[in-house]
DNA sequence: GGACAGTACATGCACGTGCATTCAATGCAA
DNA sequence: TTGCATTGAATGCACGTGCATGTACTGTCC
């Protein structure tokens, strides 16, 4: 009565299984251990990346919250919340956008910045420690 | 005064980037389908799956918590309150393990395995849909 | 036997998340 | 101009999660 997965499907569900295992390994890591040491979420680390690298691109300039949005995978609702933990932090300006006052322009602060940097070596170290070719990942390669 | 991050750390940014959005999809969707459709979370599969493959393992086999817990990315609690909903929804039944009397062994119900195998078509749906090599993911081999 | 550390699971609590809704501002049409 | 659908973001609410703790049971050492 209980029909079989055929290969394709058991292809499927063993590299869903791998991608949750290394999901749940990162992320909690992650989470433990920049929240423990810097304050920060996984999601908070991720805004304030993108924040930089919006910063570095055109120096002063400063992301919208509807251009952040597609690049973190939250719902709108949560990185609206997460931007106001941050606010709140001292991390980044909320500020009205001059050309269409509905949405809301973000800076990083001093603050901001030198939370990231700080913050971003152990987020690498992290990611190395997890996704650096253990668990069983046959055939990945870690330069490509 | 911003330091780059090396090729082996960009490409590992870049790889932690790609899982989060395969996982971000895959998640959602199959959180939101399943629960739409079967009113299971996207975890209440995964557990659900793990009866299933157990008890084929071993006919009547009950697997105890305890051995669910690794198999399933959840806290402790979190596995536990899992299980309550399952058992009030009438998919599994908990009962006191004879050899260990702190454990609890599961066993899928009727019920609970009908509704795995109705869900089941649709998860695996939902893995094509969002693991089947969109997202650009170079070189991946969707039959290894 | 009794005391005690360790294990298995449940529960109180705080918190982050998503959904639905709300409010403000925009663009367009009449 | 007024009216209306649409978009950007904030908020009420319910819910699932993790952490810390509690409770019950096991095994060990004395």
């Amino acid at each position: 009565m209980a029909e079989l997965d055929s290969p394709a499907e058991a292809g499927l569900v063993a590299q869903w299984r791998e991608l949750l295992a290394r999901h749940a390994a990162a992320a909690c890591l992650l989470d433990r251990e920049l929240g423990d040491r810097f304050g920060l979420g996984m999601s908070e680390f991720e805004v304030l990346e993108r924040l930089v690298e919006g910063c570095d691109a055109g120096d002063g300039h400063a992301l919208r919250v509807s251009e952040l949005a597609p690049t973190v995978h939250l719902s709108q609702s949560a990185l609206s919340r997460l931007i106001a933990r941050l606010e709140k932090a001292g991390l980044v300006t909320r500020a009205m956008c001059e050309s269409d006052r509905r949405g809301i322009v973000l800076t990083l602060t001093e603050a901001g910045r030198e939370r990231y940097e700080q913050a971003r070596p152990l987020h690498r170290e992290v990611l190395e420690l997890t996704l650096g070719g253990e668990l069983g990942n046959a055939g990945e390669v870690p330069s490509a």
